[in-house]
DNA sequence: GCTGAAATAATGCCTTT
DNA sequence: AAAGGCATTATTTCAGC
């Protein structure tokens, strides 16, 4: 990193442990490509909730106790959940669906998008300039500070 | 990682290596919350597609290099392409539909879900013995097996 | 907030088990 | 497949500016 900034490795080192300290930086990790461990099945799973604010908010958390389901996001619309969910083939989603998901209190109904093929999937974060419109408006108030720093 | 497994530095060295090498490790990165870098607004974009099989792969590879699109799926349904789309905000996310994706020749119409709020997102995969179903129908034959060893 | 030198730790390569 | 030894190289710490 030192090398591709044109930077000393000391001066690199104290710039990410104050990112890591300010939660810009949340951790590292090895990317490891799904199909080659047994998780060629990707699927997107809109589960729609019934009941209060509370109960919903309990079967958010149910679901993102279960492993496979890799994101759990809550969505404007008709459908209250948004799953990002990898398992190792169509057989195991369904049981997934049927056996995990479908048994959470106040999940009324699942629809399910199955994943084809995936073009491109990246964690790299769109940081230059010609993205950079908006801002500031972060809760935290340092973090509109810390980029531009 | 040789402190987290129990094993000597060289050991796991040479594994990770051999995981590099096989494809299985495609690489390491460091994880940015969003939020902090004025990235606020994440939104799901279901893209319809019109044309032929290979006007429609242009399309895939358009969408794939727009920066704000960190994935793009091809799913079964109606809709061609399942987005994930990460924006400062709400109209950097109307003027990216309207302005960029909505140019793309082929394009025939979208529909975004927005998310109001994330409660789980990870890119740490399913490994425990739990979902060691299926397996073995990844495409490389070696990946089956490099699990298992 | 960056540099540079010194201490500390990781890596690559080898042999052995 | 993993451990241990060892030379090389990288990372981390710590003044100093």
């Amino acid at each position: 990193m030192a090398r591709t900034v044109g930077l000393a490795p000391s001066a690199v080192l104290e710039r990410l442990r104050k990112l890591e300290g300010r939660g810009i930086v949340q951790g590292y990790a090895a990317l490891v490509a799904p199909r080659t461990v047994g998780l060629g099945q990707l699927a997107f799973v809109a589960v729609r909730v019934s009941g209060t604010g509370e109960q919903e908010e309990s079967a958010g958390a149910r679901l993102a106790a279960v492993p496979e389901v890799l994101e759990v996001h809550h969505v404007a619309g008709d459908d209250c959940y948004l799953l990002k969910v990898r398992t190792s083939d169509a057989q195991h989603l369904g049981t997934l669906l049927r056996q995990r998901l479908g048994r959470i209190p106040g999940v009324v109904s699942t629809r399910t998008t199955v994943v084809l093929e995936t073009v491109k999937e990246t964690v790299r974060l769109p940081l230059g300039p010609s993205t950079r419109q908006g801002d500031g408006s972060a809760d935290d108030p340092r973090a509109a500070t810390a980029v531009a720093r």
